[in-house]
RNA sequence: GGGAGCAUAGCUCAGCUGGUUCAGAGCACCUGCCUUACAAGCAGGGGGUCACAGGUUCGAACCCUGUUGUUCCCA
């Protein structure tokens, strides 16, 4: 059989991806085994993959590629969400393409425009992740919105408003005027942008005589109730109950004091507009004024602007700047810097809003459920890295009312029912709401559903027990096996829009935490740090990456630099060492095969030395393995998944690959035993096995091509090599002094020039020290063709040396010497030695120290001390040598 | 404005309870090699005042204080 000079990932990958398809791999059913299980943060169904999923869902891939090796029930539920402001966003700009405009269709009709867009293009991402070899239970996939899950959350709605953790009430919310809806306080991210200060005078009662207000929002002026001083500020005390007049109207309002005004900033005059301000509004509670709204929704000016009616907000900003400015009424303005909310969604400035929401009483709901942060801070649940429960209690601590309304139509509708006085009840249906609303107004005589939709996050929050069907029907055995899942993979930057509230209708409705471990992962970034975004077309397109580098290599480039919550600094250069590194063990591959073929061709025999360099390669690779097992076990316990693969990758390119199959490489004209054959088979298929959850395509097509495997078989399938217990660290480390020997050997071939098919003489001393064990001389032999190793002579005159541990190795230099840079390095290495001998004498020699320090501590000094002097003495012997070697020759 | 974190090789990061091999890994870099698995490779090599300044200690990358720089979260 050839074997292609390089795997042919793209086609292969399909390959493998619909085998492992057909034969139900991904698919998991309760049984007797332990389960192993994660739910996907579900993407948006408007996203397309980036290469922040990429990362996240390897990582995924790969604790549930390796949990299924270990025999554990593994179970990967994939899903996305229904994102209702991005969706809803996309469907009316599409509608608005073709002319039509969501409010003159109707709820009824846009919805069914929305979910033909969702059935068109929601599983997009879902088939992306395919290609990336992810093994989900497919047949498990979840939509947020679709029927169960969505009566999860009217249902959820009304037991929490049963106990009193849900409320209705006039607040100040963020209001997207862009959107058209309120948003949560985590939707809305603050920015710093240069503002304008304008200073507007306010006239006052006797003609002439005026203040000055400084505002960054003069279009808000016909809304003002009040202008507020600081009562201790001596410039204003006069004023204080008097009127002004506001700036471009007839409208006369008072001046009030209260200490919230700073007396430092601006004029030390604030206006108060209590409906656009949250301080302002609190403000104005305290001193009962009204709070006259003068904005539409969508951020026009109402009648209330008089000749401004109808602008929009940043436009008539500047006109009545223009306008006061004419009539004498701006002072000056200034630029200052200030702080500005934005949507996260829509990017619009966020407009405070008076208006009437659903909230969740946050502080109510922490009382009754205080397991959610001490479940954290005792680390019932885990954070990886741990330094993100700081952030978490901090968030929780301070914890805000959630306001879970939004002003949209895609999303699951709010239970809550209103008759013609505004009087609301909430329940599941419209047969039960009039039952209540019968109860508390028996007169009614209509009853209107509220009008608008749930937060996507008052359904994701649900999602490791709603995609279980714990909502549906309580105790199922799919909800008993499965919850609590097991590992959750996310950002940081959804810890409280996401983790944290996953974390609260754990213990609200399930009565236990969602999962054990959370892992943060990092942010993708590019090589300048910043993060990667269409908008600003700095993120490589994954599939293609995908094509170009195979699914295997940008596994590897994406988890090699992505330590627990550190930023990924993408660069296409690691998908690069990926592949190199998928093209290192395909090259194992075809060697091994190639001893295959070998092994029909009579005219070879089989090498004579073989034999005792097999049984070494065997026993130290043995001991290798289950090191390098134990090793990786550990790392996965504390989630330090970029390390546990960098011991994978040395463990493969080092010990496999430089160490393993060159001692079992036959000589030139030899082939290789049936019993190395088998060996090296072996190996390579337990290598496969560790290697598999992290590159799980190339692994499969070596393992399946190693020997005939009956059709339903798969590595993927097959269980991990088992970490030994202990293992002989005694015969590692003599091993691990044996290739020290060969390397520095190799050096002196290399820096003197002399060929490797020339045979050399080894003289070591020093072998009273350290037993020299003659067993493993094989492979000195073949690995660094030294041909004779001699421990009981002395060396002779002319050599190069080099010390291993308390060895002194010596090759003579035959013709190939060069005296007097031996000399010079020779000397130069002494000198160090000296210097070092005498630090740690200076160390032995202060009392405090070896009073004080731990008697080990002070023992390996003395043998530091002990193996500098040997080998200085070793030193000083070889020079006397060339000294004398040279005096005979002169 | 409040809080948290970080600062170690050119880059990305390890470095556990202060004490062997404590100054490490991968990549990048330099030198020599197309050696019949692999130039996507092999063999070898150089490279750091552990941000700065103090302090504690027999001993500090590690503990304490301050300074500077930087990132994130919250307002």
């Amino acid at each position: 059989m050839e074997i292609s000079k390089q795997f042919e990932s793209n086609q292969r990958e399909d390959y493998w991806y619909s085998y492992w398809l057909s034969q139900g791999y991904f698919k998991s059913t309760p049984d007797h085994r332990e389960p192993y299980t994660i739910v996907i943060p579900p993407p948006n169904v408007t996203g397309v993959l980036h290469m922040g999923h990429m990362l996240n869902n390897t990582i995924q891939d790969v604790l549930v590629r390796r949990a299924r090796m270990q025999s554990k029930n593994a179970c990967w539920v994939p899903g996305t969400d229904h994102a209702s402001i991005a969706t809803e966003a996309k469907v009316v700009a599409l509608l608005r393409e073709k002319g039509i405009k969501k409010r003159e269709i109707g709820r009824a009709a846009f919805l069914d425009h929305a979910w033909e867009w969702k059935e068109k293009y929601g599983g997009i991402i879902l088939e992306q992740l395919k290609k990336l070899g992810a093994s989900c239970d497919w047949d498990r996939t979840r939509f947020t919105m679709e029927p169960d899950l969505s009566l999860a959350v009217q249902e959820v709605f009304v037991r929490l408003h049963e106990q009193g953790l849900i409320y209705r009430g006039l607040r100040m919310v963020n209001w997207d005027p862009v959107g058209r809806t309120a948003l949560s306080d985590e939707e809305v991210i603050h920015k710093e942008v240069s503002g304008i200060l304008y200073y507007l005078k306010y006239e006052g009662e006797t003609p002439g005589s005026y203040i000055v207000v400084a505002t960054s929002r003069p279009e808000t002026i016909f809304a003002d109730v009040a202008v507020c001083v600081n009562p201790q500020d001596d410039r204003y005390t006069n004023w204080i109950g008097k009127k002004v007049r506001v700036p471009l109207t007839d409208v006369w309002v008072p001046i009030i004091a209260d200490d919230y005004v700073s007396a430092d900033f601006g004029t030390g005059c604030l206006k108060v507009t209590p409906a656009h301000d949250p301080n302002d509004y609190a403000l104005g509670q305290r001193h009962g004024l009204t709070a006259p709204d003068v904005f539409t929704e969508t951020g026009l000016l109402t009648e209330l602007a008089g000749r401004f009616a109808g602008m929009d907000r940043f436009e008539a900003r500047k006109a009545v700047a223009q306008t006061a400015d004419s009539q004498g009424l701006l002072v000056k303005t200034e630029e200052y810097a200030q702080q500005l909310g934005h949507s996260e969604r829509t990017q619009a400035v966020i407009e405070p809003r008076l208006s009437l929401q659903w909230f969740v009483n946050m502080q109510a709901f922490m009382q009754k459920y205080p397991q959610v942060l001490d479940a954290v801070m005792q680390d019932e649940i885990q954070f990886h890295p741990a330094k993100f429960k700081n952030t978490y209690r901090h968030w929780i601590e301070n914890i805000k009312d959630w306001c879970i309304s939004r002003q949209l139509w895609w999303g699951q509708r709010i239970p809550a029912w209103y008759d013609e006085h505004g009087n609301a009840v909430v329940a599941l249906t419209e047969s039960e709401a009039k039952e209540k609303m019968a109860a508390l107004n028996p007169s009614f005589s209509q009853l209107n559903q509220d009008e608008d939709v749930l937060d996507t996050w008052f359904s994701s929050w649900l999602w490791p027990i709603s995609v279980f069907d714990g909502f549906k029907s309580p105790g199922n055995p799919e909800i008993s096996y499965y919850y609590p899942t097991n590992d959750l993979v996310t950002a940081p930057e959804i810890m409280f829009f996401w983790v944290a509230r996953m974390v609260m209708a754990g213990y609200a409705f399930q009565g236990k935490a969602p999962f054990k471990n959370v892992y943060f992962t990092g942010i993708v970034r590019d090589d300048q740090r910043r993060k990667m975004s269409k908008s600003l077309g700095n993120s490589p397109d994954p599939l293609a990456l995908i094509r170009v580098h195979g699914a295997d290599g940008v596994r590897v480039g994406m988890l090699l630099s992505a330590p627990a919550g550190n930023d990924l600094l993408f660069n296409e250069n690691l998908c690069q060492q990926g592949r190199n590194f998928t093209h290192k063990l395909w090259n194992a591959y075809r060697l091994v095969v190639h001893w295959k073929q070998q092994q029909q061709d009579s005219e070879l025999s089989i090498d004579p030395l073989e034999t005792e360099r097999l049984s070494l390669a065997e026993a130290w690779m043995s001991e290798r393995l289950q090191e390098v097992s134990a090793k990786l076990n550990q790392q996965f316990e504390q989630f330090r998944i970029s390390e546990a693969l960098m011991t994978v990758y040395k463990l493969t390119w080092d010990d496999f690959c430089s160490w393993y199959l060159e001692m079992l490489k036959p000589a030139f004209g030899f082939r290789l035993s049936e019993a190395g054959l088998k060996a090296a088979t072996a190996r390579l298929e337990q290598l496969c096995a560790l290697l598999h959850p992290f590159i799980p395509f190339i692994t499969e097509e070596i393992w399946q091509g190693l020997r005939h495997r009956a059709h339903g078989k798969s590595l993927m399938v097959e269980l991990l090599p088992q970490a030994a217990h202990s293992f002989n660290l005694e015969f590692l480390a003599k091993m691990e002094l044996m290739f020290e020997v060969i390397t520095q050997v190799r050096a002196v071939r290399q820096q003197q020039g002399i060929p490797m098919k020339d045979p050399l003489t080894l003289f070591v001393s020093g072998t009273e020290h350290i037993h020299w064990d003659s067993n493993l001389e094989s492979i000195l032999r073949h690995l660094a063709h030294v041909s004779f190793v001699n421990t009981q002579d002395p060396a002779p005159r002319e050599v190069f040396s080099f010390q291993v541990k308390q060895w002194t190795c010596s090759i003579p230099a035959g013709g190939y010497m060069d005296a007097a840079a031996e000399i010079e390095r020779i000397e130069k290495e002494k000198t160090y030695l000296e210097g070092f001998v005498e630090s740690v004498r200076k160390k032995l020699s202060n009392e405090r120290f070896v009073a004080n320090a731990k008697p080990e501590v002070v023992a390996i000094e003395r043998q530091k001390e002990a193996d500098a002097l040997f080998k200085i003495e070793s030193l000083t012997r070889q020079l006397l040598e060339w000294a004398k070697g040279s005096a005979e020759k002169s």
